[in-house]
DNA sequence: TAGGGGAACTTGTACAAACAAGCGAGCACC
DNA sequence: GGTGCTCGCTTGTTTGTACAAGTTCCCCTA
């Protein structure tokens, strides 16, 4: 089922992690792995594509590839999806909804999301026993029904819509950054309040570029972090200044 | 000089941010655009690979590939130095070396660096004229003389060793969250002992997985946050769970 | 022994061709 | 009018070839 070059980049990733190729040790040539694999030159390079693009080995014109370091596991879902990323890593996680309702889109919603009747929930998601992420998220009218089928101390949203509605969340776009706790975050994580907190705040889409939620999720400083191993080629993660007067004073809950 | 790919690419893209394909609408096919600049399609697919990894097109077999969203500048450099990313936002920025000195090589940092005596460094970045970055960090033994040379309020190091010694920093290791204010994060960035500050750790190396330089820098919340724009196909950026026990208790800096 | 000059190797770019797989629209049929 | 199907278009995968450009290492020379 999956493609030729795939099979090779995880039969190379399988390699790195398994100490096959250590980091720092050169990686075959692609003429070699071509002939290994009985592929062509350009299959190869699509694999090697792959592993560069996820950071693992770096390459120079002329040179032999290098193992950069070892793999992760790394997915679009997992960062989309508290649960699945939380499943794959071993952990022991759970999910509470506190709050769930819906109202006429804003403004800025409208532009979002698209107009309409939306719908915001609040979520508590526990790791190990203990809460450490609350999710503010506001689904678009189109999928609202689908949410709201959902039981309350559903695991996964995302994996739920994809199994009963056959959506696929495909793109989205993240803004990271620090905020003190509010008196509601506070209470809901246990820390006091104005302890900081690390935020991150998304707009999912699907393939057709359809948006489907938006969020502000904020993770107990100490929990969780976030990870990138970026090269010089493929680099997606950005600073972004802040306007320091509008600054977080937008909140998109006033409860 | 550039290759005919990204020729292509920065045509597709500048027709994007200039609206002549707008957010939602269709890109022209493979054909047409081979067509169109006289390429192979394969040539083309290179191309419209680069914007996808830009996360500013989607695509699903069998349809037209589709703009998600207008650019933005963004560049390895960006990521790792704050002066060029200053720079290419048009803000108003500097920076200033508050301490300075070398110190044998700690386990962890022979594990990450390399051993030797490192060079560790406090510098403290302003963005339009507020102190908004502290910076700690230490430079692996084999550049801590090009850096000692560097003038104190040298605005951008990553450029300096370029220029000078024509060092090259091509990958890097990043990880994010958010901790609390210590007493000298707050005395520097003016804020309150225990404000939230966005933490960025990163591990720097060379094209030959020659690490350079380790860091630990603190940005003041509201000041800056970092994006990223992910789609199914390629998404580095991952979460991490934190030991709740070791967790941030191990500093880089005792001072 | 130190340095220069190559030769062999390796990755980067480009083109051409073919088939597979999925999408969308129009058409025929009920 | 609605449903289902087929056909053309578009993207995905793979192979093969050719040349450009950069690296590595050996050998020969001064």
């Amino acid at each position: 089922m999956a493609a030729r070059y795939e099979l090779i980049a995880d039969d190379l990733r399988e390699g790195i992690i398994s100490g096959a190729y250590p980091v720092g040790s050169q990686l075959p040539s692609e003429a070699e792995l071509a002939r290994r694999h009985g592929a062509a030159r350009g299959t190869v390079r699509q694999a090697v594509a792959v592993l560069a693009a996820e950071g693992l080995v770096g390459s120079r014109q002329g040179a032999r590839r290098i193992v950069l370091g070892a793999a992760r596991s790394q997915s679009f879902a997992e960062l989309h999806s508290f649960a699945q990323w939380a499943r794959a890593g071993g952990h022991r996680f759970g999910g509470q909804v506190i709050e769930q309702r819906r109202r006429p889109a804003s403004a800025a919603e409208t532009a979002r999301l698209g107009g309409g009747e939306v719908l915001e929930v609040l979520r508590l998601r526990t790791l190990e026993g203990e809460p450490v992420l609350v999710e503010r998220t506001v689904y678009a009218a189109w999928v609202a029904p689908d949410v709201e089928a959902l039981p309350a101390d559903c695991e996964s949203v995302t994996q739920a819509l994809y199994d009963t509605a056959g959506l696929v969340c495909a793109y989205g776009e993240h803004l990271i950054d620090a905020v003190a706790a509010g008196a509601q975050d506070a209470r809901l994580l246990g820390v006091r309040r104005g302890s900081p907190l690390l935020r991150q705040r998304r707009t999912t889409t699907t393939h057709e570029g359809r948006p489907v939620e938006s969020s502000d999720d904020r993770y107990r400083a100490g929990s969780v972090a976030f990870s990138i191993r970026n090269s010089i080629g493929a680099n997606p993660l950005v600073r972004q200044a802040i306007d320091l007067r509008s600054a977080s004073g937008e909140h998109m809950f006033e409860s």
